[in-house]
DNA sequence: CGCAGGCTTGGTCACCCGGCCAAGCCTGCC
DNA sequence: GGCAGGCTTGGCCGGGTGACCAAGCCTGCG
């Protein structure tokens, strides 16, 4: 319990720049417990230790402990959204764009911090009161996406598709669902992941001019089909 | 608290056989509550109220809530398995076989009982002692989905790809991901949307003899670069 | 008819959760 | 040098949790 005013070199909780910052600690802590094993599971006082700091604390700074989650939320957003945004940089090609993206995503949510996994798996614990904030935010980055879609399908180099919406889906779902079985220190990285992923996509999704029209009317018809039931 | 011993036809919960099986009641309302709010956040108290008893009935059929929790996923792989097996019937066809087996998969996850999706999404609460089973028995599952994907390779209508294990990943995370945008009543069916997402697939995965070589060589080349973690 | 035992009852128990706070420390500013 | 106030301390509280059980009901069987 005794524990140094001053920053000592030595020891690694105690970081130079006051401690860190208390807000980015707890937030970091948290982050890997709901991950690990989910929001409900975790206590307050877990966060705290966790945190190397006591639960009145934590508490001086969020009020409870879902005001922790709805933070850790909003940030994990707020952070996808950089991430992509970085990537992509000045790349003006609609596919490529995607394919950037498609990285930037799956790097930050298996190898940055956990904000993202704990937006995307377990969205059950907002309480409904806080989500519409969230929800809003998430609606935005979500619609980021749905904006490169419309423009590689105005581009023409995208298979004319019913419902862009549904793209994004498919496309997040086999993204985010790699945090599931992921280890760190496989034999692939998520960057290598995502790429192969979007070949997988893309073959799937890609109009080639060289392509035959036979394929084009087949992929209608089993879209027609799919609407009615049946294939 | 006056409640009929005998089945009285006009009352709801009491039904003709046995109280349609006190089991039976239990998993179901315990599925239904941990999807809705995570097994966690969910109480003993109020799966039992939900399966129409006290707790200390639930108590003498499962001495823990974890109890409850294996017993669901392990009849989550049953009938995944089984839903899965019915649908393929007697298909030979590998390419078919997968799309008729995404189909009932997908079926299940969104409109059978909530088994499935509390196995997928609520695999950390699963305590570390009792995963041993389920994960064997999910293994099956997954190994199963393997075979339908290397007969499919082996058919030669299969793009060839390096690892059959991320294909599965990959397919399985679109379709999964389903069940956390899905709503009933919209205006696509869960066998639809299956159908929707095979198509998306299909063209991305199997092999047209009539598709230009080039298509192959590009999708080769794309696949190699991504090993090498650029594009 | 009587009895055995499977199942339910209604409550209890120890635990520890999230939320809270008054007191005090310690830092940086005047 | 002294003081103000931001931040931490450590403990407290009511409530609700998972687990448990002795007693008894009621059903089906002999």
């Amino acid at each position: 319990m005794t524990k140094p005013a001053l920053p000592s070199p030595l020891e690694g909780p105690t970081q130079p720049a006051g401690q860190e910052d208390a807000d980015e600690r707890i937030l970091k802590a948290a982050g890997k417990l709901f991950r690990e094993k989910g929001f409900a599971a975790t206590t307050v006082r877990e966060i705290a230790a966790a945190a190397n700091m006591l639960p009145g604390s934590l508490h001086y700074r969020y009020a409870s402990k879902d005001d922790v989650l709805l933070a850790l939320m909003n940030r994990a957003v707020k952070r996808a959204m950089a991430a992509v945004r970085a990537a992509i940089g000045e790349v003006r090609d609609p596919i490529e764009k995607l394919r950037l993206g498609l990285r930037a995503h799956l790097e930050l949510l298996c190898n940055g911090d956990d904000s993202l996994y704990v937006l995307l798996f377990d969205w059950r614990s907002l309480p409904q009161g806080a989500r519409e904030g969230v929800e809003r935010e998430r609606g935005r980055y979500e619609s980021f996406w749905d904006g490169m879609l419309y423009e590689a399908h105005g581009s023409g180099r995208a298979r004319p598709v019913l419902d862009v919406e549904l793209v994004r889906h498919f496309g997040f779902g086999a993204i985010n669902w790699v945090a599931t079985w992921y280890r760190p220190g496989g034999d692939r990285t998520p960057s290598q992941i995502a790429d192969t992923f979007f070949a997988y996509l893309a073959f799937g999704l890609i109009h080639e001019p060289s392509r035959p029209a036979d394929l084009d009317t087949r992929f209608a018809a089993l879209m027609a089909a799919s609407l009615k039931g049946q294939g």
